[in-house]
DNA sequence: TATTGTTATACTCTATAACTATA
DNA sequence: TATAGTTATAGAGTATAACAATA
């Protein structure tokens, strides 16, 4: 015999109802960018240069590696992102960031925080940060479970030295 | 021309992360439960009172209505609900729980329970609070956007004086 | 005329399976 | 043998549209 529930103490429901106004400013605010919030994530994590594999970025960003392909494609032939080879494997393909997806990424950079910000908008500043920091704590424990056991070093864009490949394109 | 973004101070990325990761604890906790986590937030909200009929349920869970005739379908067929005609509204239902389903209420509370609690073990129970908290308080405001904007007092359970009545089933 | 709920249908998203190429 | 990536296909979830009953 359990006792009711705290009225409104929900966390799923919580966790829900904030994720679905997050995914509809974020939607608005990234406009036409292929993949939407997720294209802008791909951009980003590939500009900070950890997980620039293809299975790394899925595994990161919870989704199978065939969606993946599917992201990139479509970032590629919007020309923000290039595939390269990796020198180090050659099954694995490096993500980089074109002249115009390092553009593009720092464009909607400002319009996501715009939204982030007026979705926080009900806390005040303090407990803004205390809110994306309690998140992360959150979000790095149970992520680094699946994820990488131990995050890659910070590599900088033009450490790259592979150069550019177009594999046979299709679809 | 914007900086970069801070390391990992991603809200979108930790949001979903430990969306992700709720979804993935919450599913093993209700176990066969209709709908999943969803079909147990129907059942909350159906014991709680407030939100009884199917739209306004929908409308709370941020789906469409259909979805909600779906899975109250299956939640009442697995005799944890029922559909009762609202006596000030004709064509509305008003959801109510069944003992079974008030039975199954109570379980799943102390699994999800527990299944909150290892989802938020990195942080001590001070600052669990405190997410939930915050988070309660994003959602609430936006939610109530889009929501009924004024609460419907909350009502007990037996107050419904309407009969239980089985509407043409199908499916 | 507008709204609640239902039903059938279509669409979007994601994963599964099979394949190539590398390791 | 195992892994990264690709491709085609199938499945789950969701929404759209049309309808009946009621307001």
């Amino acid at each position: 015999m359990t006792t009711p529930p705290t009225a409104e103490s929900d966390l799923g429901w919580a966790l829900g109802a904030v994720m679905r106004s997050y995914l509809r400013a974020a939607h608005d605010a990234v406009g036409a960018v292929p993949g939407g919030p997720r294209g802008y994530q791909v951009l980003s994590m590939a500009f900070r240069g950890e997980q620039r594999s293809q299975l790394a970025l899925a595994q990161h960003l919870g989704v199978d590696r065939t969606v993946m392909t599917y992201l990139l494609d479509d970032l590629e032939s919007a020309g923000l992102v290039e595939r390269r080879p990796d020198p180090a494997d050659r099954r694995a393909r490096r993500i980089v960031l074109t002249d115009a997806g390092t553009e593009k990424l720092c464009d909607l950079e400002r319009r996501l925080r715009a939204a982030e910000d007026e979705l926080l908008d009900p806390l005040d500043p303090a407990e803004q940060e205390v809110l994306r920091g309690l998140l992360d704590r959150v979000a790095t424990r149970t992520a680094t479970a699946t994820d990488n056991p131990c995050a890659v070093a910070q590599e900088m864009q033009d450490e790259l030295a592979a150069p550019a490949v177009t594999p046979r394109r299709r679809r």
